[in-house]
DNA sequence: CTGAAAGCGCTTACAG
DNA sequence: CTGAAAGCGCTTACAG
């Protein structure tokens, strides 16, 4: 913008009649001491003026800006849509604006933006997409946020898989877990799992969160067991499709994620498959959306709207010492899953 | 954060053995012409560095940022978390940062924002919280925009009420008399409608669109069919809770938004009411959950990612002329309403 | 406590 | 085509 129009310091100063120094004090810190009569004639020409300083300017001289950075999968999954919500909450409170970017998963992607975002110079980054298993990449992203962090930015990682800043872990391994020997004890012997891409770090852990579950009442899920597609409604959609067209369905159908159970039911409904009376349904993630499915979606609820609030928090504390914060999920018993017939 | 890691551009003109302005207009020009032998060393210096230029700096210099405003009503609400995905994809292929904020339907919060996001120095504003009806504060809104736009700013409007900016009209009023029109073409006579607060334009809108609907074929509303509460999940349960307690509940409930849909679904299956045996539920917008609500929700689709699009788009286009987008509504349907018994 | 001045890292007329 | 210099709008040692 050509700006112009706009007010500058200067021009508060000189209404105020005083140096733009001077102004420059009054204006940006409250603590500043003073002449009462010149602060108060500095503030009323700035209030007059509808003086903002130039975050450009101010940025450029104090080399620290008012953005944080934000990185998702993609805003339209509720899941990350949730988390979003949490981070700008916080950075509102903290008068921080919230740059976000969508890296739909690609790694490729992801450090590119990680990249701009620095070169933004946002004083935070917020790593909310789901890390990679990828040698290479995590290097070049390790990299990056290391300078990064040197130069004086903050850094919060949601999920492990980087070893620096400040980490909220989603407890993916216990969560599912849990669920899945909920679904033993409910009397299931048979299990079909829609898994995502194992690339994702969160695929993995959850799986093998799962897989510890069923071994913890004996149960050991075989290769075939598992049908890896994509971490989504149609990938849920075309896993049921698969595990349920098979000689021997499973009685037990468990998610990965919310969305793609959504995906998996939309199936069943389609072909007349009841659940849980045929086969019972599970997801991850506990979306809002959850709660109304019919039947109700059994999951694990994740506190997400917490989960990024407590990354916002984290971003705004120093890089050392490196804070952990574990968040548990929830055990939501729900319609989806019920005794085997 | 504290700099100095990163790299200057006076770093590059020292490798590449030229002065700081032909190394910026080498980088920063393409078409710039200049000896091929010195643009190489250039361009390989700042390679080599992994310089990225100093966007403060260069927006001090050139008066024009990189980043976008985005002001929604909330995330976490699918409607604007898709529209968001559009908004952001296309800032991303124009290598633009968007900046989000969400106002809650807070007038006073949404006219702070813009402020806020003005004093930012964004490129472009695109406004995506539905308008209010109040005066004093849409006065507020023009007169900033206006000196916004003045200076250079690009302002895009979802929802008609400024008439500054340019403009992507989602057709409110067509949708709501379609889908009306539908319903009483199904052969419903009595009607609930769960609306929003009034303050809202879309909702006056929808209102009348449904109203027009209607009296298309005869029907005229009565004060009494109507309920006003959120625009949410739980307005919608709260509303199809009083409209159906009443002693002649409606056949056809119709609510002003998905999500008030599902609220609404979510309460009726609570206390036994089936849908759409012995009540249709209607909503708007079209969410992808709309799908798998159960049954299917009839609603009327909103392209709500081409609205984002294009509302992106036309942030890039100079302020005049100015540019009104129609963006139509789609029936959908489905299952949740039927003809009444 | 206040002000003049340097400096943050760029871009862009202005000379050459 | 290239470079020296001014300027974008702030902040902050440095003097007074």
């Amino acid at each position: 913008m050509a700006d112009r129009t706009l007010v500058r310091l200067q021009d508060v100063a000189a209404r105020a009649g005083v140096s733009i120094a001077t102004a420059s004090r009054m204006l940006s810190d409250p603590d500043y001491g003073g002449r009462a009569a010149l602060r108060e004639r500095v503030l009323a020409a700035a209030a007059e003026l509808g003086y903002r300083a130039n975050p450009h300017a101010r940025a450029l001289a104090t080399s620290s800006s008012t953005n944080v950075g934000l990185v998702v999968h993609d805003v339209r999954d509720s899941y990350f849509a949730m988390l979003s919500g949490g981070v700008i909450s916080v950075a509102e409170r903290e008068d921080l604006l919230v740059s976000m970017v969508c890296t739909y998963r690609d790694p490729a992607r992801e450090l590119e933006y990680v990249k701009r975002l620095i070169g933004q110079r946002v004083r935070a980054l917020v790593l909310a997409g789901s890390a990679f298993r990828d040698t290479a990449h995590n290097a070049a992203m390790r990299a990056e946020l290391a300078a990064y962090q040197e130069s004086g930015g903050s850094v919060v990682s949601v999920t492990r898989g980087r070893d620096i800043g400040h980490l909220v872990q989603i407890d993916n391994i216990g969560g599912m877990r849990g669920l899945a020997g909920a679904m033993v004890e409910l009397g299931h012997t048979s299990f079909g799992v829609v898994a995502g891409p194992l690339r994702l770090l969160a695929v993995r852990d959850r799986l093998q969160g799962l897989r510890q579950g069923l071994k913890d009442h004996g149960i050991v899920l075989s290769r075939d067991d598992i049908v890896y597609t994509d971490l989504s409604r149609e990938g849920g959609l075309s896993g049921a499709q698969t595990l349920m067209s098979r000689p021997n369905p499973p009685g037990c159908l468990m998610t990965l994620a919310d969305v793609m159970a959504f995906g998996a039911m939309s199936w069943l409904r389609s072909n007349g498959i009841a659940v849980p009376d045929e086969v019972s349904v599970t997801g991850f993630g506990g979306l809002p959306a959850a709660v109304d499915a019919v039947p109700p979606l059994a999951t694990v609820e994740i506190p997400l709207e917490r989960v990024g609030e407590t990354a916002m928090d984290l971003a705004l504390r120093p890089p050392s010492p490196r804070h952990v914060v574990e968040v548990e999920g929830t055990l939501a018993r729900r319609a989806s899953a019920a005794a085997p017939r």
